[in-house]
DNA sequence: TTGAAAGCGATACCAC
DNA sequence: GTGGTATCGCTTTCAA
């Protein structure tokens, strides 16, 4: 590879020259510029980022932290930071945890090592991943959280607003008639919690406090949701409509009714949250879609803004809003055959 | 961030110390070492990667191009670069290229620029990847195509038997005593193309040498899946069994039998390949898997072994085998109320 | 308008 | 066993 020397000795310069061909810096007369020019050409100069970032102190890179990149919300929210930071001229380092406490200690040492200039943590609230939080703010590195848990403090964070989701899918179930409605809570969840309360806000709005049914499920898996829909298949709750935390508890519950021989939205209509897979679902799985995409070029901007200094002070809190997208999986409440309390 | 000049003086000795501790280069007496190891301990002093990676003409990172982190085939090959990565001690340069030949472009000069390591592409083979390909091949990268088109010549290779693919998914309907068996092909696709030819080496085993069907897809989207589909649905030709070229392709024209009265596996028994979308649709697809995961690690070693010096010589295509997954859209021919020719 | 030279933080060779 | 120092490729004053 040619060097700046190689390229000043062509084009008969000095090395300052160049760099300040190269890096607009300072005036260069034309004729020396185009000089220094058709020796990059000539040479096909590439400047060495690992000098540069040494000198400069700066890497072009930042690091996108998450736990994994086969939940398809991840690679959503990954490729919208991603096309940010290409268009500002960064590379993206994608740090891939697996929520693995040596992972991420590693992760740790690397960013500082490779001394990125900004991050971006997107992951559950593991100890470590504080830990992670402090070491970064110690060292001074721009960070921002994206779809990260509450307990995340002192950061910039952009997350989805998790009450308006569930608010969003009881809507969609209020509107199509439906009075008696369900959710499936997953335990422990903040998320879920968050989402849980939106469901009941909408249900205030018709004068009822909370949901006639709430099934609780231990994790946001496709299993859990497989049992509970196997359970209810059995007690035949009398609800028209449900709410499950995500697609992933939709998905399972309908695999599950359908096994026991009863149909969405037939026997009761479902929303899930993500829109991850609804797509793929047959009846097509009305969902609430979050816009991962946008998070992560809104995050992206943001860890930008703090960069550059064009932002300073107090840690900012954007909260994008996700949307109902109607798929196949919810009916009017008047063509359900489940018996009606109030009917 | 504390330098080794800072570890050095904290340790009364010389930076030459304290390189050689960090890097056991070369022996150190036990006190002197335990000094260094303590002043590194308490400065909290982490070596600067740009610093090493100027001296040292290695960057310790290795770049993985891909067109799409949406589609689920590549973050599960990723996933498996990333790991095996890790696990020697090199970190992941993620270039997502969506297929656009201005990025590939920018891409490869960051590559040059960044110096990593290794590359390993995963691509449709581009004008603008074969010219990436060339370039990186000048600079004397090391490189290898991960599920890249036969087009890209004089690299090591980690492939898929896209013909074995084709043979079990066609065994599969085989063995469930189906005798008429039709495929969706993708007209201009190799990897299409191979796969037709499995299947029509499955069915030479029974005697017969071509498929009774054989429909044209332009790709290998759900889309063109759900087209052929109504199609199908209309014509009701007499096969009973039919393998799609990808599982989109098998989605969609799920959908569209659906959509049209009909059903899978009632009216047709349906294998897909790729086995990624198999688990959300219902029935549960059958479908032919492509190790993603395995393939990656399997690259980054082939890489490691160029990187290292280990392998050496002509270009090696490494060719990995894809495994049945049973699902539910195949149930024994018997079964069909289709009219049978031969039956 | 341009050049000389001092580092950035580490590695590694050559002395002692 | 340990220290001094040239060097990697580049940016950036300071002079001229």
């Amino acid at each position: 590879m040619a060097t700046i020397k190689d390229v000043a000795k062509e084009a008969g310069v000095s090395i300052a020259t160049v760099s300040a061909v190269i890096n607009n810096t300072r005036f260069v007369a034309k004729p020396t510029r185009r000089r220094v020019l058709d020796a990059v050409e000539k040479l096909g100069y590439q400047p060495n980022r690992m000098a540069r970032a040494l000198k400069k102190k700066k890497s072009q890179m930042i690091a996108h932290i998450l736990p994994s990149v086969m939940n398809p919300f991840f690679p959503a929210a990954l490729k919208g930071v991603e096309d940010a930071a290409f268009a500002a001229g960064y590379s993206v380092l994608v740090c891939n945890t697996e929520a693995s406490p040596e992972r991420i200690q590693r992760y740790t040492d690397l960013l500082l090592e490779t001394q990125v200039d900004g991050v971006v943590i997107t992951s559950p609230g593991l100890r470590s991943i504080h830990e992670m939080v402090e070491t970064l703010q110690r060292n001074k590195i721009p960070m921002v959280v994206l779809s990260g848990p509450r307990s995340l403090q002192n950061v910039d964070r952009v997350l989805v607003d998790d009450v308006q989701c569930g608010y969003l899918a009881a809507r969609h179930l209020l509107e199509t008639g439906h009075e008696r409605i369900g959710f499936i809570q997953v335990r422990r969840s903040t998320t879920s919690k968050h989402r849980l309360q939106g469901v009941c806000e909408a249900l205030q709005e018709m004068g009822t406090a909370v949901p006639d049914l709430v099934l609780e499920a231990e994790n946001f898996t496709e299993q859990e949701g497989y049992n509970l829909g196997l359970n209810f298949a059995e007690q035949k709750p009398t609800i028209t409509g449900l709410v499950a935390s995500n697609d992933m508890l939709a998905v399972g519950f309908s695999e599950a009714l359908h096994d026991a021989g009863l149909g969405i939205p037939q026997h009761v209509s479902l929303v899930g949250i993500d829109n991850t897979m609804a797509a793929s679902l047959r009846p097509r799985l009305s969902s609430v879609a979050i816009p991962a995409y946008d998070m992560g070029q809104e995050a992206l901007r943001r860890l930008l803004a703090r960069m550059d200094g064009s932002q300073t002070g107090a840690p900012l809190t954007t909260t994008l809003n996700p949307a109902i997208v109607k798929g196949h999986s919810v009916i009017p409440v008047a063509v359900h055959p489940v018996p009606q309390r109030h009917a």
